[in-house]
DNA sequence: AAAGTGACTGTTA
DNA sequence: TTAACAGCCACTT
C-alpha cells in the first residue's frame, strides 16, 4: 500500500454520490470523507477538482449556511455554480441561499 | 523552514 | 439576524 494521499481520493468519491437536485455541506462531506472538523480541506480539494475538470458533481457542495461560498480566487466560477444547480432544479431564495431542509443530501446509513 | 492564505464551521456577542 | 474569533490543515512562497 504505497500511496499516502487517499484523502483527497475519499473526497472525491463522496462527491460523486450527492444525487442530482440536492446539495451538500463542506462539513457534511468532511464528515463523510473520515475528515471531520477539517471542511477547508474539502474546499481546497475541489478548488483542484474543478481546475482538472473531472467529472465531479462539485457544484453540489455549498458552505453551512446554504450559499455558494464567493471568493476572488474563483473569477465567475460561484455563478457558474449557481446555474448549474438552477438547472438540476434547485432554486434560490432572494438572499440568494438553498433551502437545506429542503435540498440537503441526507445519505441512508 | 517559517509564515501567510484559504471553495469552512461552530461559538460567542 | 449578522459579525467577529478561533480552530483546523494543506498548499504556496
Amino acid at each position: 500500500m504505497g500511496t499516502k494521499n487517499n484523502s483527497y481520493d475519499r473526497i472525491y468519491e463522496i462527491v460523486r454520490q450527492i444525487p442530482k437536485g440536492q446539495v451538500a455541506t463542506y462539513g457534511q462531506i468532511a464528515e463523510l470523507s473520515n475528515l471531520a472538523g477539517k471542511a477547508r480541506v474539502v474546499g481546497y480539494a475541489l478548488y483542484r477538482v474543478d481546475l482538472k475538470n473531472l467529472d465531479i458533481p462539485w457544484q453540489r457542495v455549498v458552505n453551512a449556511k446554504g450559499e455558494v461560498s464567493n471568493s476572488p480566487l474563483r473569477f465567475g466560477t460561484d455563478y457558474l455554480q449557481r446555474s448549474l444547480l438552477e438547472g438540476e432544479g434547485i432554486c434560490f431564495s432572494d438572499a440568494d441561499k438553498i433551502d437545506l431542509r429542503k435540498y440537503l443530501w441526507q445519505p441512508k446509513l
